[in-house]
DNA sequence: GATGAATGAGATTTCATTCAT
DNA sequence: CATGAATGAAATCTCATTCAT
């Protein structure tokens, strides 16, 4: 009969693991507090005594997952290294730590169609990102300093870029493999895209700064902004 | 007593757009036929007369969602367009299409969940992306011809990456905001992701290519693949 | 297989009924949703159909027990007979209608231990009682012109006398039997008590005036107000 | 390490109190153990630990309720006044004391719609009550002694009707206010109510008896015995 | 004596779906 | 085509009670 845990932490950690994998998998409405609990071997009040309610829970589950996936984008750590393999490290991290923790983005995508409701309510789950921005803006400082980044990049466009690139292949692999008949789940596939992205990303830190040595493309901006319809970008987020 | 409508397309129409608000505002779970028929003044019944099931309706909602996207995205009147023109206008008019259409990008959130159950039981589904690729192909290999864009790229790339930097901005504008601590909802703040992104993908089109006249940046797809631990991507798609 | 009835306003009044026993006999929190169900032969879902909640089943049953028990009180009616039998007859109607309908008793007591919630809510039971203390008052008046009833007489003091003597009987039969060591319940009981409450009642507004054709008891109310510790009351309800 | 309280007696106590008004406020149904353990600060456990269960704290408490509503009544000490004092007294302290402990009579409606299971269950509740007729046939003996009141008065009708009168106003206070349009609960209010239900019972106590010196009265009885459809009451109670 | 963790049974409520008209 | 009435299954949540320390 091995005595069922009576280990609070441990209990709470495991109804957060499994509760993760339910909402992740079926949302939050298509999630259901009994199959969660089933899955604990806890009965299901045992979740309301330890979360309150269904959103409560899944207002934990977030906050977790939150916290280690900004964990594993590891941007704190990243600094140390010189700017150009900071900024390629970034990429990869950000798409790694995606790619480890599916449920991660199923949640956000979740989180989003509330609005995001929770996250905005959460001081500690806004915390986790306050250092983000500045990491990106550390190192696109540093890189300018070196002569391999350009001026005046905005840190946020940086985020947003790699951050697309990153996510929208994972999140929308299915609808995305049927739109363009290939296979994205393959490692190879996806090897592929992280080189592609981090050349994306290089391309645009780099490009018309002294990358190295040579001096490139100033022309190409100034190209781009002949496009009719679209007025002059300030190139800073609002 | 003559009813209300006795226009059965237009109530499938009726049918159709609430039951899109609804989908994508609440998710498929979340969704409930009464809410649904209450926004049509219908009574559920004729929900069911027309689509069988929750999930039939559903199903219809995708299929003419996608209908809509696909023909806003109008990947095939820009081929007549010259080759940097229609590059950048596909980019416009995908983002364009998801900004007007913002029920897609969430019923597109649900289909992948379900890992795309439905669009790939779907035929007209699949055929609708089956242009898609041909028409960027069409557009690099003219822009090649024409000296602007570089040889070799993968028309696939180009998709997936314009589709990135396009939906997830605005898929993500929340958990965004809060991570970037900026706000991504303006006009402005738009037109100049859009200018962003589209410059970005010029670039990656042009870059290596004689842009005007100058062959450049051979060197740097070499000098990315020396990032440790990816192995050599081979930039193509599977 | 005989087919439900499929007759509204007969699964509506089944459920009241139903419902009206159940809350009485078990309270409003003891009361089962399932087991009115059951009892009506229902699905519970058309208990909410047709009522929403619980509470509005419950505020439903008081409701039509008003109108029942006041419907029953026949205050109305009893203004055709002469002053006198008229009071006897509203006492011995008040005494009767809770006598045949206890479930009135018991949900009153609950309303009471809600401190009124829901009648105060209600304008509907409002109204009900509006006419009540008018036709005491005509009945008050009438009779002292002739001459059968003293003057002055608050008809809010009389209905609270004849309410308290009617109810209370009735409402705390069990723990006054255990206190007093004798049965309430029978028939001859209820006979012998409905007698003396009427004599109090009539008592009370014929001392002191020319009853029939005496003058009497001008003293009695005099000494009672020697009572020490206890003001001079105003015979004015606030 | 000294736990809080240590004195079994002040935590029974203390336990007793706050059931009594939770019991009260919510009935036995709707109250809640939790909350009873809460509002003690103590554990849920100890409430079983002192009272086995829930219905077991139910009666404890009812018990605790009887002995104070019994002693605030003080019909033993008011043996000691005239019999006219001491019948006044006995209405005032059981308007009082009904009025000093409003749980009581949440409790008593709640044991009468038990149908008085379990006051009738226990021989200590029983006997508390035992003193109550006798002392005030014991009144009104001596009140007949002294030529202050009428012969031949059932001691349980006078209880029956002081009770009715003290315990209705107090319990229905809440219906009761809608149904007349007034405010019962004003100080004013009550000691009007009290000055008027002690004229009601020293009216009948007295009335046909040589009050002070004259009789009275008898004619008034016969005249109600008139009414038709009751049966002549025999006034003795069963 | 006292506690936090755990439970099982059951409460109210919801919801996709169907029946009868 | 269209509806209001009805259902069965299941969802979330509650609660008196007990276990282990």
């Amino acid at each position: 009969m091995a005595s069922r845990s009576r280990d609070p932490a441990r209990t709470r950690e495991k109804i957060l693991t499994h509760a993760t994998t339910e909402f992740a998998k079926k949302g939050f409405d298509g999630a259901r507090v009994d199959s969660i609990a089933v899955r604990c071997r806890l009965s299901k009040n045992m979740l309301y005594y330890y979360f309150k309610s269904k959103e409560g829970l899944f207002v934990a589950v977030l906050e977790r997952m939150y916290e280690k996936l900004r964990s594993q984008q590891k941007d704190l750590t990243v600094r140390a290294s010189d700017p150009v393999t900071a900024l390629e490290q970034l990429v990869q991290h950000t798409f790694t730590a995606l790619l480890d923790n599916p449920e991660a983005i199923r949640l956000m995508n979740e989180e989003n169609r509330h609005k995001g409701r929770h996250i905005r309510q959460s001081r500690r789950m806004r915390d986790l990102y306050n250092p983000l921005v500045d990491t990106i803006r550390f190192i696109l400082e540093r890189g300018r300093d070196d002569g391999v980044f350009r001026a005046g990049i905005d840190p946020a466009f940086v985020y947003l870029s790699l951050s697309s690139l990153c996510y929208h292949y994972l999140s929308n692999q299915y609808t995305l493999e049927v739109a363009l008949g290939v296979d994205l789940g393959s490692e190879q596939a996806r090897e592929n895209w992280l080189s592609h992205i981090t050349e994306l990303v290089m391309m645009f830190c780099t490009s018309g700064a002294p990358a190295r040595d040579l001096p490139l493309l100033e022309a190409k901006p100034g190209r781009i902004t002949k496009r009719a319809s679209v007025k002059k970008p300030a190139r800073q987020s609002a």
